[in-house]
DNA sequence: CCAAAAGTGTTGCGGTTACACCCATGT
DNA sequence: ACATGGGTGTAACCGCAACACTTTTGG
């Protein structure tokens, strides 16, 4: 008597992160090569099933430190996907997060699931396992949304950056272009950013760096 | 050997419903009151467990007309609640919905689950089940979000409404008086009403009707 | 004639957009 | 000297908020 003979048929529970990272000035996520059928070799986002008695926002964490070795992240529960064929093996309902974080770096894979990892730009994605794509698409929509109303955004840049920097990632994000003057006068008065004594020193270029408040 | 010895421990997932419904203009949720321990006589939400190849929207609404007799009904999920300890007899995975609708016939109850069923104003909540109270504040605050950009306000009334009323509704969602003329004036702009020529008596008032374009 | 609700426009302010030139520097 | 990116201010416009009186009618 195995297992799969008396497993009761319930529908399980998965957590999928959307890992945001910013990669020469373009939006990338995080994807895994999967290792076994029917999904062999194909990319799809890191996850896994949420474990008993444990948290969607553990679940979420827990995945995303499998993958990279962060510690201060924007993990952000979006949208649930639960079509009965969205997995042709099984009924999986999963909960999708998105995280910002800046360069981070890629732990060794020692998840046998996992084949390779690699940052992937959105505007190039692969073909995707399960219904990745959509999820993708998801998250980019909620990610443009909450730009708009909260400061996630420094959350994909280094500590200090330039207003440069800084525009050319709401302009990756809401796939639009912005007036620089217009932009630099918008941040200045929300007051969320401050100078720094520094200049970022680029060729024969330099810029001067801000930070958070 | 009986189903609970063998069963293996995973979370499962159900979905919530959240029922706004307006009456004498007030905001209420449809609640339902348990016949079974440990929340035995409390009231909570519409709801159920997802059943195997099933979508969460034909979950949603199925469990929502399970309560009501309703054709066209806007139904959205708005957020996942997952905490281990949100039931206290197993975890139970729920991801919420709200539904809005106006005066719908309420169903003679044959769920062996539910004593009773009733409208309840959203300011005058009695002691909830499970997490309900936290699943019905976070809906609310998704509903005020959605009708900043949406018009889902309609659901909630007739197929005709006086301006009136449609203000009434918006001041009871947002929270706050609002102008008259500068309402009205906004509306209009964006199009979505039109004129009837009937017109509502009230004692001795009366005020035209409109109606969704 | 008085009380109560319906209905109707104008003005000012503030925030957003559009727009162009100078500076510093490395080649 | 010139090419390239960094940095800066002003004027027009539009959407939003504030605000009050007239009309109707039932009692």
């Amino acid at each position: 008597m195995n297992k799969k003979e008396i497993k009761i048929k319930t529908p399980e529970v998965a957590v999928d992160i959307v890992i945001f990272n910013l990669i020469n000035y373009k939006l990338h996520v995080l994807l895994i090569k999967m290792s076994k059928q029917p999904y062999l070799n194909k990319w799809a986002l890191p996850g896994g099933l949420l474990k008993i008695e444990e948290s969607l926002d553990n679940a979420a964490l827990r995945n995303l430190q499998e993958c990279t070795s962060v510690k201060d992240v924007y993990l952000r529960q979006f949208y649930t996907f639960g079509e009965p064929t969205r997995d042709v093996t099984k009924h999986v309902v999963s909960i999708g997060y998105f995280a910002l974080l800046h360069n981070p770096k890629l732990k060794i894979i020692n998840d046998p699931r996992y084949l390779d990892i690699n940052w992937v730009d959105i505007n190039s994605l692969p073909e995707l396992a399960y219904d990745h794509e959509q999820i993708i698409k998801t998250a980019i929509k909620h990610l443009r949304n909450e730009l708009e109303y909260t400061n996630i955004v420094f959350k994909l840049l280094p500590k200090e950056f330039t207003l440069k920097e800084l525009q050319i990632i709401h302009e990756i994000i809401l796939d639009k272009k912005l007036d620089k003057r217009n932009f630099r006068k918008q941040i200045f008065l929300r007051n969320i950013i401050k100078e720094t004594n520094k200049v970022r020193i680029n060729g024969k270029y330099r810029s001067r760096l801000y930070t958070v408040i």
